[in-house]
DNA sequence: ATGAAAGCGCTAACAA
DNA sequence: TTGTTAGCGCTTTCAT
């Protein structure tokens, strides 16, 4: 042992070597857990480990072994109500106790306007092994090509080039459309009008066409449509573009509960009642279906185990294992009083 | 330059201090911004960068620096609802954010439930420079005692043994409270009745005494009070204890939006007229204050921007500046229909 | 102002 | 199964 004892600080793997009467091989060995030690060698260095309070150096760690174990979840900055957002919320919440279980440790990337390219840098320089990148309401789909230079898993289907390549973890948004239309054709609605999300991002894209093709498969009428940008604001506003219209409807499939509870204030002012004379189904069982008034019957998409879902499928990749590009999550209807 | 030139990955400070025909020191001392080189040397090291595309190695710098730049954000697991909550999400976005802009990078750790002492140790092993620990709705204080190993800043003033050498960032609570009950008396309000967050918490207690004070402080009498758990479920239930007591109160001061939300919704059931016959005010600008029924007026705490200043006090104590042990941000109120 | 050289604490061949 | 020996890519004295 040529090295001074370190008076301070942590304790290294060469202390926990020289208490073990081991190499600091055989340490490093038995703190992986390889299966090329004795049982013995197992016992003295958890002692050891034990008696010192030893902590692997993960730098160290890192340089050496040339894996970061960790893995970024990148945030586009742009998305500004990012957090108010129950949807990213829990997914965000779902990678994080989802890194928890693993030995990975999760990075948070908030891409920096003054900066743009910062982040990109970060994630080039080798500094993690993988990201994760939720685009559910952004059509931020910059990090479409980062999937070539390292792993990646997105949360909800990219849009745009290079797209088909992406890996993703989502749920079927054509056939969470389908299952409202459906539920409301049930309950003997016959004029299903649509408040649709933005038609650049996926998750508004496949909601829209879900509710064009259930309302002609189940023989039902189109009502009016408008698109929303999945706020509550944008979905008072399309509701005033639906009563607008002159069109009638005795039913609603609109896109995002956060529109829905919109809808549904838009409503509540001009005297038309809910589920009386429109019967309203939403997506997203979040504060907003649940607090708005009449409470939303919506689909439920499991927003945190999605979240959990995308650090299993990039820790799956970056190990190396083979898993599907695509995960579709499952989802379920809530019944309430909206319809 | 005695090594082999790497085929792929990413170029090393050894190729960089190549081509710009210089050493590596050099190189290192221009990448790190020493003002002990010339301008010469500024000028090739970053041509050098630019043109091979370098990005430091963080393992490498950590390792050799002893400084890891970065810092942790800690999350009690058991605060399951931790991101359905909008302080939390807020404080987290501006604490995101606030490192952003920084050269730090954040790394989420949540308590994990099944094995409590990995979050310690990790904290403990030299991977972070600095903790931020949010706890506001949570009394799980473990955390503090950690401040004696590293820099720890909490969000919210945490109680318990050794609070009083915590560094924290919050607003003045018993303010928060005075600011409520004087907009109430100055409405007219005479009979103040509280609803109080629990009584574990600072937040909890400091804006309990706070509306006792000022009541007191305004001349007023003090209406009947109830304790709830700062969630709308819990406000409900606190209204309805309030409602039993038979003590009469024409005002109502809700430690938060969320309790102030189930509170109003019992008022609404019972036929009580807000503000008409009772005036509320709480805390938290929040979506749940938003869309009360009515809107509440309520006091606004600056949630991302104490997130953002969390960072700023850390990374402040991290590089060896004097910083106020305690941060106080500013409150305002904020005037909508509820009273 | 610059360079040479010695590590930071660990992993991973390669030998034994 | 264990130990020896090189590094991983960078920072940082210490000379020059």
């Amino acid at each position: 042992m040529s090295r001074i004892e370190r008076i301070g600080g942590a304790p290294t793997l060469e202390q926990v070597a020289a208490a073990a009467g081991l190499s600091r091989a055989t340490v490093s060995r038995v703190i992986n857990g390889s299966p090329r030690v004795t049982a013995e060698a197992v016992a003295a260095v958890n002692a050891a480990v034990d008696e010192l309070g030893y902590v692997p150096n993960r730098a160290a760690r890192v340089l050496a072994s040339r894996r970061t174990q960790s893995i970024a979840l990148v945030i586009p900055e742009n998305t500004a109500r990012f957090f108010s957002d129950p949807y990213f919320a829990s997914a965000v919440q779902g990678a994080a106790m989802g890194t928890a279980r693993t030995d990975y440790t999760l990075t948070m990337l908030i891409t920096s306007e003054s900066d743009p390219d910062k982040t990109r840098r970060y994630l080039r320089g080798g500094n993690v092994d993988g990201a994760l990148v939720i685009s559910h309401h952004s059509d931020d789909r910059s990090y479409v090509e980062l999937g070539d230079e390292l792993p990646v898993v997105f949360g909800g289907r990219p849009v745009g080039e290079g797209a088909e390549r992406a890996y993703y973890v989502d749920v079927d948004n054509e056939e969470v459309a389908g299952m409202a239309v459906r539920h409301l054709a049930s309950r003997g609605r016959r004029r299903i009008a649509s408040i649709a999300g933005p038609q650049t991002m996926a998750a508004g894209l496949d909601r829209h066409r879900g509710w064009r093709l259930a309302v002609q498969e189940a023989g039902l009428e189109h009502g009016p449509e408008a698109v929303g940008d999945f706020t509550p604001e944008g979905g008072a506003e399309a509701m005033r573009a639906l009563l607008a219209s002159g069109e009638p409807f005795d039913g609603l499939f609109a896109a995002s509960a956060q529109m829905a509870h919109g809808a549904l204030g838009v409503l509540r002012d001009r005297g038309v009642d809910v589920p009386g004379t429109i019967g309203a189904v939403t997506v997203d069982d979040d504060y907003f279906a649940r607090n708005a008034a009449p409470p939303l019957t919506t689909v439920r998409q499991p927003t945190v185990a999605l979240g959990g879902r995308m650090v299993d499928v990039l820790v799956a990749r970056i190990e190396g294992s083979e898993v599907p590009r695509v995960t579709i999550m499952p989802i379920e209807l809530v019944e309430r009083g909206s319809g």
